[in-house]
DNA sequence: AAATATTTTTAGAGTAGTCTAAAATATGTC
DNA sequence: GACATATTTTAGACTACTCTAAAAATATTT
């Protein structure tokens, strides 16, 4: 139907989108996608004229509705193939995102359909990440980043924020994974870093940034 | 690591290769994967300036080791998506082939061993064909096509020679699937046609084409 | 072995996606 | 509000893959 660039440019404004409210520039979406700006303003263009974007010349894209749905089938398709290759054959968290980069682009709605069955119906995908059913819609939780949390309060991980390679291993290597239960023991007040236990068994002492990036529940 | 269209001229040399003994010739490509024999020989010379070809003009073509291991390697990631789709996602075995054309591209041995072992190291793929193991080899087994059997003989279906949908259909709505014991009641000596009993409890008649195309073993 | 038919290759062109460099437009600052 | 800066678009080029039509080579027929 579409081709993985078209795919690729879509699911990237709508990724923008999501954080900045405004209209979606060119700029960055090239930087989202390590591509020329050039690049960029021709595939707008083309998804101008499909009607999938908004588009006025030097003022940036914003989906149209077919365009949204399209996105979220994509991010739909990501985050199941994510949750296959983690829990059924194994792969670690850091590195799902790569593969499913390619198998979200393998065009077949039946094929999504019965993969989500398969893995029964999960709502979030390995990194704690919302999965949109069928009908584009995601299931929210309730949600904290571990730096609003209190020395004493205790939260249990559901999600990350970054999803860089380097920063989920720097997580493995403290034994963060979804699930885990952590404890703010105390925080610094210069430079908010905070000293967690990781499951009542391994203290670390974990940067602002980092907190931000730890998504978690009360325990 | 290699493109689609690379990959899929391979893979028809391999498949064509394996029935006639002779060079694969431009046409021949051209028809099995239903493009322009120009194509063709533009796609040889790119295959052959890599090296993954042995190419004179107008002489034809014959894979070379790499070419080969190429080609194996695709075959075996075809026919494990194959396995996935039928055996994990309740795909019937007359629609996996189209969606494993798709999935074999995915580029990734990692992913295609893990799937190998989730699938508990399958030998065979939905339509009884070997599947070759990560180092390229088949595991081979003695077969009949129930054409051979004399009346009163029983089989076993364990593969299909034809992959045609049509053909695929037709057997469902004979309940013949691989496994089903297919007993020969009667030839016809001026056709060749077969009376058969399937399962013990469905009789039915076959041309002599169609039983050329079951492959069985001996009950 | 010449004429004919078939197969294969070459030539030239089109689509899709990407790039760099230059031109056009918008934005921020004094 | 003019000017410097940043952003975006245009222009032109390149790669990859595909096609049709014509030319070249090979195979077949008589």
């Amino acid at each position: 139907m579409y081709t993985t660039s078209e795919e690729d440019h879509l699911k990237a404004i709508f990724k923008i989108a999501e954080k900045e409210k405004k209209a979606v520039s060119t700029n960055s979406i090239a930087a989202f996608l390590n591509t020329a700006p050039a690049s960029v303003t021709d595939m707008i263009k083309k998804l101008s004229e499909k009607e999938l974007i908004l588009y006025q010349k030097y003022k940036g894209v914003t989906l149209s509705p077919i365009g949204s749905k399209i996105a979220i089938q994509l991010i739909r398709k990501h985050r199941l193939w994510e949750v296959f290759l983690a829990e059924k054959l194994g792969f670690p968290w850091e590195s799902v995102h790569e593969l499913a980069e390619k198998l979200e682009h393998v065009d077949s709605d039946e094929l999504i359909n019965k993969l989500e069955e398969f893995l029964n119906f999960p709502k979030y995908d390995p990194h704690g990440d919302p999965i949109p059913n069928v009908d584009g819609k995601f299931t929210l939780r309730t949600q904290w980043s571990i730096a609003e949390f209190l020395p004493g309060q205790t939260g249990v991980l559901i999600g990350v924020k970054e999803h860089d390679k380097n920063f989920l291993l720097y997580l493995n290597d403290m034994q963060i994974k979804l699930g885990s239960q952590i404890k703010v023991l105390h925080k610094n007040n210069y430079d908010q870093s905070l000293r967690v236990l990781i499951e009542g068994r391994f203290e670390n002492l974990i940067t602002k940034n980092v907190a931000q990036q730890l998504l978690v529940k009360k325990a």
